[in-house]
DNA sequence: ATGATATTGCAAATAACTTGCAAAGACATA
DNA sequence: TATGTCTTTGCAAGTTATTTGCAATATCAT
C-alpha cells in the first residue's frame, strides 16, 4: 500500500505536483480490494469528493501508470482496469458472469522451461500478462 | 486449418449461410501467419476481393468467435486481434515496438499445481490468457 | 424459379478515451 | 505571507473502434 509521504516523494522528484485529484483517486484505489474501470473510479472519486472530471481521472490514471504506481489491465471483457500496483507480483481470475476480479498469487513466468523458450526466439521479455477467465462459485450456484 | 467443407457444415447447422464475405474473410485468416486487427482484415479482404463493409467484418468476426472458428485476443498495445482457432493451443509474444506477434507453444496452465489453486477459491476455469510484451529481436538491435 | 430467412451495405449512433485551451492550483522563493 | 512560475484542472469538442437499425440483396431449401 503506497503511503502519502513515498506518493509525494515519487511525484515531486519528476516535477509532479501533488494536486487533491491526484490523492482522491490513489486513495480510492488503495482502499479498493479489485482493480476497477475508469468509470468505476469515476463514480469512487465523486461519492467521497466534489466533482473530478473525467479527463482528470484518464490523465492522472496514466500518468500513474508512467511512474509505475497503477497497473493498467486490459481484460477480455473489453474494459480497461486500473489497480495500485502493490508490492507483490500477482495476476486475476476473472468470472464471465459477474465481472469478479480476484487476485491469484500464481505466476507461470518464473518458470524456467518458459524463459529459456524466449531465448530461442531471441525476444527480451518485459511484461508478462496471465489471466484465468470462468465462473466464480457465487455465479455457478445460480443455476 | 479450417476446409471449406467443415466450414460449410458449422455454418449450416445452426443455420447460418456460407456468403461470399465469410469465405473472404476465413480465406485471408488463413493464409496469414498471426493474428490481426479487424482494420488489417478489412484492407486485406478489400485488396483480394471486391469491397466488404466494415460491419459486415465486425459482425462476421463476432458471429466466428461464437462458433469457435476464431479466437480475439485484447492485447494490451489497444488494439484486438483475430486469428483462426487451429487445432493447437497456443499464447503469443508481442513486440512493444513493432507491433509483431509471434506464437508460442508454451502453455502455463497445463500446470498442475495451478489447477489446484483454482479448487482452493472454488473458481471454474472455461479460457485463460497468456502473453508476454517485449522486443523483438529486430527493434532490440535497432539502437 | 420461388419464397422464406439470413445477411449485407450504408449511414447514423455509441462509448471509451484524448486533446486544446483558458482558468485555477501548487509550490518554491522572497 | 505574498508573488511568480509552471503544472494541472475543467470543460467542450474531437477521435476512433465498434455497434445498430433498416431497406435492399443473397443464400438455400423446396
Ligand atoms: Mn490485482
Ligand atoms: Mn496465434
Ligand atoms: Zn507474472
Ligand atoms: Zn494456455
Amino acid at each position: 500500500m503506497i503511503n502519502k509521504f513515498s506518493l509525494e516523494e515519487i511525484l515531486k522528484n519528476k516535477g509532479y505536483k501533488l494536486t487533491q485529484q491526484r490523492k482522491v483517486i490513489i486513495d480510492v484505489l488503495g482502499n479498493s480490494n479489485g482493480p476497477h474501470t475508469a468509470n468505476e473510479i469515476y463514480s469512487l472519486v465523486n461519492d467521497k469528493n466534489s466533482g473530478i472530471n473525467f479527463s482528470t481521472i484518464y490523465r492522472n490514471l496514466e500518468l500513474l501508470v508512467r511512474l509505475g504506481i497503477v497497473r493498467k489491465l486490459n481484460l477480455s471483457n473489453g474494459y480497461n482496469h486500473f489497480e495500485l500496483t502493490g508490492e507483490k507480483h500477482h495476476h486475476h481470475v476473472i468470472c464471465n458472469k459477474c465481472g469478479e476480479v480476484k487476485e491469484i498469487d500464481i505466476c507461470p513466468f518464473m518458470d524456467m522451461d518458459e524463459r529459456d523458450k524466449l531465448e530461442e526466439i531471441d525476444f527480451q521479455p518485459t511484461e508478462h500478462k496471465f489471466e484465468i477467465y470462468g465462473l466464480c462459485s457465487r455465479c455457478r450456484n445460480k443455476e
